[in-house]
DNA sequence: AGCTAAATGAGGTGCGCACCTCAGATAACT
DNA sequence: AGTTATCTGAGGTGCGCACCTCATTTAGCT
């Protein structure tokens, strides 16, 4: 049988309450006491029981996603699986909920996640830009006992508090490597389209891109990252612009994180066939472009696994547990049409 | 308030005992009282506390994986993520316990599979082949009440009783499109690796990775399938004689589950260099032969994903729920130098 | 020593459910 | 009608823990 509260109370020499006093963290106990409950813990072996931990708690564990709140496809899919992962997990007293924050105003945001309270909401996964309010929104949000964790978008390099995405260096230079191998021997210039180099993300993106293609592939040449803003129209003005300028373009990367409308755009003006091209994240506008052979490849996170795994780090974070390394790595997916 | 079983009671208008009995199908009720139940369940939205139901059950959950005897780095890694779940899942109450199996002798096999009783064990997941006294150990573990699913290795097209692992034809069509797309426009023929061609994952990949090069690449010829029988010298001859009859060998492809022999011997006879060449599965030797650039792509499934999809289906056909289809759809991963 | 504040113990309650027993009610027979 | 088999109700117990109260002990102070 495995060790309970009571056996771990026995083997401490103390009494119930003093090992409940320190499982959960409360006052009122001594440095020595705490320590002489931590060696009886290792010398036992104890594990609280979760299952019996959590009934107890009469309230489940609430998490809250703060997005932001422009977006497009990829947005939809997390919110989906937010939504999906919410109704599944009922039974086991979890819940997830999304809230949005406005990614033009911090001051705003800083003030939403203010409003949330330990009382309703056991930790928050972000997406959110790397601005002064937002960190300090996130630090005040963990001194109230909310456990916090970055999405997709890093939040500076805290290790500390982990990161619930991928490594974008790293997919940078996945597609940098499948650019210029799709592309061949051929000689010529490959054009990068962005919503704003300004985002950590497509920094890295970029880095990694370039990495790869210009220390091994001399026949390529990468333009300079074009910026849509997120606007159709200057997609559209911005794409015929290059194609007129550069008359050597073999491939184009999508680097943003949504690519409808550059796709839409690319499509009208007749740049994307008979180039090589890769985007970013498996939507219904590019898992329709790679059917239709307008893309050669797409650089995919899971925003099942994202969700999942914000989760299952918020709450490992409020057991005071570790996680699995190796559950919560994001992977950089290769999709093609054939593993779609 | 979620509704509890009492709720429950009152809107059926029966006892707690009554709504017991329904709820974990234990005999002695009448079909319409049955039906007021599960009406009333519908009507008032109840959803069995599994976090209370587990810790009622004093007995958590037992998982057993039934694994070939016979195997290499793959299966490791797949106990490995085996141990690692069991060990980090103690506090939710699953554990997950490996046997081995013969993958020889199939009549030993079954009545291994046999000795399990659904005292001890609540599911199986198991890796083997397709054999008939497989097959009837299935069927009778199910009677006796041990849920069952195939791992990696399917079992006939039987849907109802669900599959972990990847579509092997469309894993096949993938290392076939980077295969060609890595190749370019030159001329010559591919080499087909496997164990053995008996087996069903060997057949589904190898009309996968055919249907796209014969298809799209008239360019290059498949030629016939070479068998290892996962033997380290048949391997090294076989490698040696295909590289003396054609001249034109421009890439390989390692079919098989496990990599490694294959991987050596061609490494021995100067077979790799030079050549576009795809295996399946991460493991210690295809993660080096990576980094050395003796492979351009490792298809891939997450050890660790099956792993953990296997006991959630296996625990949700337990608890007579459905499962989350997007979370238990394993993905072709192609790992290539970047993403790893 | 005498006082106060801090630390610890003893004991109880309830979370939602599974599982059990036994008595009483109802239906299905001869 | 009486007998039997089948169904249903009432009630209790305990899973392992969180959370609470109140009494008692111990340490820290002047």
């Amino acid at each position: 049988m495995r060790p309970t509260i009571k056996d771990l109370a026995n083997a401490a020499g103390v009494s119930l309450a003093t090992v409940d006093r320190v499982l959960n963290g409360r006052s009122g106990v001594r440095e020595k006491t705490v320590k002489t409950v931590n060696d009886a813990i290792e010398r036992i072996g104890f594990q609280r029981n979760q299952v019996a931990a959590t009934l107890a708690r009469q309230r489940g564990y609430r998490f809250v996603f703060a997005l932001p709140r422009s977006g497009d496809e990829f947005l939809m899919e997390i919110i989906d699986r937010i939504a999906e992962f919410d109704s599944a997990s009922r039974a086991e007293m979890i819940e997830a909920d999304v809230i949005r924050i406005d990614d033009q105003d911090p001051h705003e945001a800083a003030r939403n996640l203010s409003n949330l309270s330990a009382e309703d909401v056991d930790g928050v996964a972000i997406m959110a830009p790397e601005t002064p309010q937002i960190r300090d929104a996130l630090l005040r949000m963990r001194e109230r006992g909310i456990q916090t964790i970055p999405l997709v978008a890093d939040q500076q390099d805290d290790g500390e508090h982990g990161f619930v995405g991928i490594d974008n260096r790293a997919a940078g230079a996945t597609a940098g490597r499948l650019m210029a191998r799709f592309i061949g021997n051929k000689e010529g210039s490959v054009l990068v389209l962005t919503e704003t180099t300004q985002a950590r993300d497509s920094l890295e993106r970029r880095l990694g891109f370039d990495g790869i293609i210009n220390a091994e592939y001399p026949n390529l040449k990468v333009l300079p990252t074009l910026e849509t803003y997120g606007d159709p129209d200057r997609t559209e003005n911005i794409l015929h612009n290059a194609i007129r300028t550069h008359s050597d373009i073999l491939g184009i990367y999508f680097m943003g994180v949504e690519a409808r409308i550059p796709l839409e755009k690319g499509r009208r003006a007749g740049v994307i066939r008979d180039r090589v091209t890769i985007a970013h994240e498996r939507t219904p506008s590019t898992e329709l472009a790679l059917k239709n052979g307008e893309l050669d490849a797409v650089i995919h996170q899971d925003p099942g696994h994202l969700v999942r795994s914000a989760i299952r780090i918020l709450r490992a974070k409020c057991e005071n547990r570790a996680t699995l390394a190796s559950q919560e790595r994001i992977r950089i997916e290769v999709l093609i049409l054939e593993n779609l």
